[in-house]
DNA sequence: ACAGGAATAACACGTAAATGTTATTACAAA
DNA sequence: TTTGTAATAACATTTACGTGTTATTCCTGT
């Protein structure tokens, strides 16, 4: 980045890295790796949370390379308080797990790039590359998790279904907090055509309020 | 799948792949790629997707390749309908954008893969194998949309931040859809102290209304 | 031709929510 | 020490919401 008009591959592009790993054997087989590699220096190594969010906001690397468990505080919540800081700065999750929820958190938290501990030296290289260059590393198998969350998201609660397409066009306007007279004027109707609706909306979807209709209405 | 008993490459694991794509050489090309590749058989090619939705059921691919822009209806609508049918059958999404519209739409009709027309021949087949072991192949820079997606929603109205940590208790309560009275009980204050909270809560939000204050909770 | 669902409408009643005003206590910052 | 904010509480008033009952029109399927 310092160098970027001339062309030298020894200047330019260079990653640096931090790692959050509590694994000594590990972190420094990870150092090793990334220091001795052409475009790619490690500047910090720590071995706790706490620790890293100490020195990463002086050493502001590129890329953080985080462990999963770590002893105090996990390495989800690390994330989360330095993305908060620094929104720019580049997080690879690195863990064992394949679990749904390990994922979410740690995508939620702000990691772009989640990554198995037993990718191997090369692939670890190039996964801090592609994330480092706007890309999200993750497995193919990782990477159908995320989308089956996006699909099952975009499922409408079936009790929904039992509603007639008028009464899905009321709800949608008590979502949106109308007023029964603003919906009454909004679709031509009398107010008491809405709370005639209003009212089998609730039977259908077995709630007593506004509120707990929109909270079906949204799947929640 | 059929004589999965016995470990002969030939008759196990072959995935019969179904093509819909506007453009005749694009699809020639890919029918004769499949067909050519020992593992894959290409079971019908079509050109729009109406007739794609006559003819898949019948041949009940385990992959369908599909195009984005078809003539008539597109390719979104098509898997839509034929995943609703066929929750099973695999699709992977073919085209020549990157839109992070685009690739919703299609995550959210049910593509599980995503990937690009300039893909080459090799690294297709690659995806359409991926895709049907439960991957989702996906660009790592596709990969980063979607938990760009993820990240965005999970950020909280920054207008909540003005709320006291007390607020944000009755403000969730209220989003359950609890009574005041109710909330007073869950809270052990009293209905009046509940009121004052609401009424504060409603300031600072700039709403008017309980259904208004929970929107603005989601994020909505 | 008729049954049934869907959308429309009106009226009455009780409850819940929203607004306005005022006040006490506790705690933290200036 | 004073000032300010947060949390607590009470009372009165108005508006909105939810329920029960009844009825007409239109359309669809049998």
């Amino acid at each position: 980045m310092v160098y970027s008009k001339k062309k030298n591959p020894n200047s330019m592009d260079i990653i640096s890295v931090a790692i959050v790993e509590d694994n000594h054997d590990i972190r420094n087989a990870m150092e090793l790796l990334i220091n001795g590699s052409e475009g790619y220096a490690c500047i910090g190594a720590f071995n706790n949370a706490e620790m890293a969010l100490e020195r990463v906001p002086q050493l502001l690397p590129n890329v953080v390379l985080m462990d999963f468990n770590l002893p105090g505080m996990n390495g989800i919540e690390c994330i989360a308080r330095l993305k908060a800081e620094f929104p720019d700065m580049q997080f690879m999750m690195l863990t064992v797990y394949e679990d749904d929820d390990k994922i979410f958190m740690a995508l939620e938290a702000g990691a772009s790039g989640y990554i198995l501990k037993k990718t191997s030296p090369g692939e670890l290289l190039d996964a801090i590359r592609d994330l480092h260059d706007g890309g999200s590393p993750m497995s193919s198998q990782i990477a159908r998790r995320v989308v089956a969350y996006f699909q099952k998201q975009a499922k409408p609660n079936p009790a929904l279904e039992a509603l007639t397409s008028r009464e899905k066009e009321i709800l949608d306007q008590l979502s949106k907090g109308f007023l029964y007279k603003e919906i009454a004027s909004n679709l031509f109707i009398s107010i008491e055509t809405v709370r005639r609706h209003v009212h089998n909306i609730y039977e259908k979807l077995h709630v007593r309020s506004r509120t707990d209709a929109v909270n079906k209405y949204f799947n929640r």
